[in-house]
DNA sequence: ACATCTCAACCACAGCTGTAGTAGCGTCAC
DNA sequence: GTGACGCTACTACAGCTGTGGTTGAGATGT
């Protein structure tokens, strides 16, 4: 499923919102950049034919969505096409993140720590708890 | 300066050939997405009118183009609006691709030691021996 | 019950993107 | 010099994307 970067945008919104209204949605958009209640509306209704959105209830007269993609799902499509144009390799991303002082070592040794740790949690799952670590991903839902 | 998917795929080629006429570029095309030969000029002549590209000089009948665009702004481009999706934060993003097994451990470790090296050179490059970091980049390319 | 207000549903449309056909000129091999 | 071929320049067009207007049904306040 694709999205288009205005799709994303209202996604961003009623990942945060969790069940709105199309006025909702709207409101929730930075001001700056906001487009008038039909389009916010238009873009939904067609969020809604793609699937990724559905509406589960009524308001008074107003409709309430929610989405159906999760915010991971969209955000690792919009990294596998990225990586593919780095020639898939994360290593290049990283590398030019680097090179433009986008992520500092700090960040770097940070991470490393982290990844450490739940690596480490992977095994002493898998050496005394077998079979479950099913349940190791999607944990650490933030 | 923006660039669609096409656009991007046909400058990849355009920076890897150098200079190169709108035959070549076709055929430089994995075959399986390869477009008809006027689909790509099409977009050579987008990407001229953008500025991305430029005709460079003529041979037989042949006009060829180069690319004005660097792969790396282009690139940094692009992240950069990944970025802003995912609320700016590059760690989010490494964070992502470490969840989905793209990134290991090994290649934050390796990372992290280019990166030391870079920082490193680039400290003893403006105080004694300069302009050797290219080198450093751009190896281990998978 | 009425005026008002808000939405849903539908419609319109321009610009962008991918895709490719055609006309005609220049070049090259004879 | 002429015929074949390749390439340029132009044109066409459908689908997608962002943008928002219109209309009428339903809700709401009083």
């Amino acid at each position: 499923m694709k999205l288009t970067k205005l799709e994303l945008e209202i996604m961003g919104a009623m990942w945060t919102l969790g069940a709105a209204s199309v006025r909702e949605v709207q409101e929730h958009l930075p001001k700056r950049k906001r487009p008038a209640y039909t389009t916010v509306q238009t873009i939904i209704y067609r969020l809604e034919e793609k699937g990724a959105v559905r509406r589960t209830r009524k308001i008074g007269n107003a409709l309430i969505f929610e989405a159906i993609v999760t915010r991971k799902a969209a955000h690792g499509r919009l990294i596998d096409e990225l990586l593919h144009v780095f020639g898939g390799s994360p290593r290049m991303l990283m590398a030019q993140l680097v090179e433009t002082g986008q992520l500092t070592l700090e960040d770097i040794r940070e991470l490393e720590v982290t990844l450490a740790d739940i690596a480490s949690e992977k095994k002493s799952a898998t050496t005394s708890a077998p079979q479950k670590a099913e349940q190791k991903r999607g944990r650490n839902p933030r």
